[in-house]
RNA sequence: GGCCCUAUCGUCUAACGGUUAGGACGGAAGCUUUUCAAGCUUUAAAUCGGGGUUCGAUUCCCCGUAGGGUCACCA
């Protein structure tokens, strides 16, 4: 019966690829927002015009679009600068800040007229959800930097404004934020908005516990999405970085999380981003699809990154899926001709590959062969499961590998392939006998 | 360095004073259609240290120690 909708935002800069821990942050913003029946926006902070791009704004609509995070509504900070302007002056006005001429600071020669809060030097205390009761003593910051000049805002002013007239009501953004949060009270306070609640989530670490950073790790989405990961797995994988739900499941779907959610069950320290649970996250994300949504999306993926698609993948995804962990290995294997025994055109396996593994000699594998072909040439139907009740009473008696080993290799041609039985199924009685005849004179 | 935050297996974590400290990833071993992968089974691996409080501390308090964040005319 709370009359006040919570109104939660994201507020991601267009200085670079997006990193993974803005997708985090957003995401909790999105999960919160949604469990109260809130709204959640998006607003760029582009109000530092020397390092932002047009690119970088694109971006980050493409980024959270493909991670299933629609926000109710977005725009960017830069549209509200006569906003800022006119609370500027008139914080100026009510003598609240000042306006100081002093040198620049990168470069002396030049001088410059900054805009200083008068800092009332108070301690502030804030109630953060995660963290409970924070205290900062604020004289340290002395009468700190709001505005470059009169009409050009700094992060912090723009923010507390930007907030303030979008009725924020629940600041939730990373832990490097939080030193940050007194001064943003500062300005609030001078400007009379209300005080927003705050949360600050542990930061996502590098394997080395220093903070996830473009720079020197895999830190962005698009690095993510060209590795072939899955939106739904990395969403899972984030939100379980720093908070769990209690118990032991670890796959939930985005509504799931909605419905699970709860501040009292974040953690406080940070958290190491580890690419193998990632990779594992993935893998069974991978294997819930549908084959045929499997195969689609494979192919799309594929196809953006310049790869051919080949015709027989409806037929291998099975066994495709089982060995790739991403988009990206199911292509690398695809290409590196993991699955070249779908190809009519494979050279037939020398006489030395097919006795490898045999644990035979030439003539006990050539009557093998030569007795499988027997057993196989009118055996209905030709599936895998019935190729196996074909010939394993024979493989048993004769010894497994003198009939199983040299079988496979000249279905596969190769020294590792899925197993006889699976490669005779794909394959069809057709090319399964041709293929062991055609080895048969190799031996 | 100042300020702030944090501390359970290598990693992500469960336990909200009483458990043989549980699960997952990764590791190791084994099984299977004697290859590879997947799958299944088993297994090693942790409460940072020291004081308290308590009949009893992973859990509460204090002090250390370690790690992290932040100290812009960036966001």
């Amino acid at each position: 019966m709370n009359p006040e909708k919570v109104i939660t935002r994201i507020a991601p800069s267009p200085t670079g690829q997006m990193h993974i821990g803005t997708v985090r942050t957003a995401l909790f913003n999105y999960i919160f927002a949604k469990q109260n029946k809130g709204t959640y926006f998006v607003r760029i902070e582009d109000t530092d015009r020397e390092r932002n791009k047009e690119e970088w704004v694109d971006a980050i609509w493409n980024d959270f679009e493909w991670c299933g995070l629609k926000p109710d509504a977005k725009y960017r900070q830069s549209e509200h600068i006569e906003r800022h302007k006119e609370l500027l002056q008139k914080l100026v006005a009510e003598d609240k800040a000042y306006i100081s001429r002093e040198p620049k600071k990168d470069d002396p020669t030049e001088e410059v007229e900054v805009v200083r809060l008068r800092n009332p030097n108070t301690t502030i205390t804030f109630t953060d959800l995660i963290r409970g009761e924070v205290s900062f003593d604020t004289t340290e910051h002395g009468d700190f930097v709001i505005a470059r000049s009169i009409d050009d805002p700094l992060y912090h002013f723009a923010v507390v404004v930007d907030d303030g007239d979008s009725c924020v009501t629940h600041v939730l953004r990373a832990e490097e934020h939080i030193s940050n949060t007194p001064r943003q009270i500062l300005i609030l306070e001078a400007l009379g908005y209300t005080r927003p609640t705050y949360a600050h989530f542990p930061l996502i670490l590098a394997p080395d516990r220093t903070k996830l950073s473009k720079r020197k790790h895999a830190a962005s989405v698009e690095q993510y999405r060209t590795q072939g990961f899955l939106p739904e797995a990395m969403i899972n994988y984030l939100a379980l970085l720093g908070w769990n739900p209690g118990g032991e499941r670890e796959i939930f779907s985005l509504d799931e999380l909605i419905k699970l959610f709860s501040f009292e069950r974040m953690h406080k320290a940070g958290a190491v981003f580890d690419i193998e649970k990632f990779r594992w996250f993935n893998h069974e994300y991978l294997k819930l699809l549908p084959m045929q949504e499997f195969v689609d999306r494979l192919s799309l993926f594929m196809t953006e990154r310049g790869d051919t698609v080949p015709p027989y993948l409806p037929q291998i995804g099975v066994e495709l899926r089982n060995r790739a962990q991403t988009f990206g290995e199911a292509a690398d294997y695809l290409k590196g001709g993991e699955f070249s025994f779908m190809e009519d055109t494979i050279p037939a396996p020398t006489g030395e590959l097919l006795l490898q593994g045999a644990k035979a000699d030439a003539a006990a594998v050539k009557t093998n062969l030569t007795k499988v072909v027997e057993l196989l040439l009118e055996h209905e139907p030709f599936t895998a499961e019935s190729v196996k009740e074909a010939i394993f009473p024979y493989a048993t008696e004769q010894g497994r590998a003198s009939v199983l080993w040299p079988m496979r290799v000249a279905l596969s041609g190769k020294e590792k392939s899925p197993d006889p039985f699976t490669l005779a199924g794909l394959l069809g009685r057709k090319k399964t006998l041709e293929r062991i005849e055609k080895a048969l004179r190799m031996l």
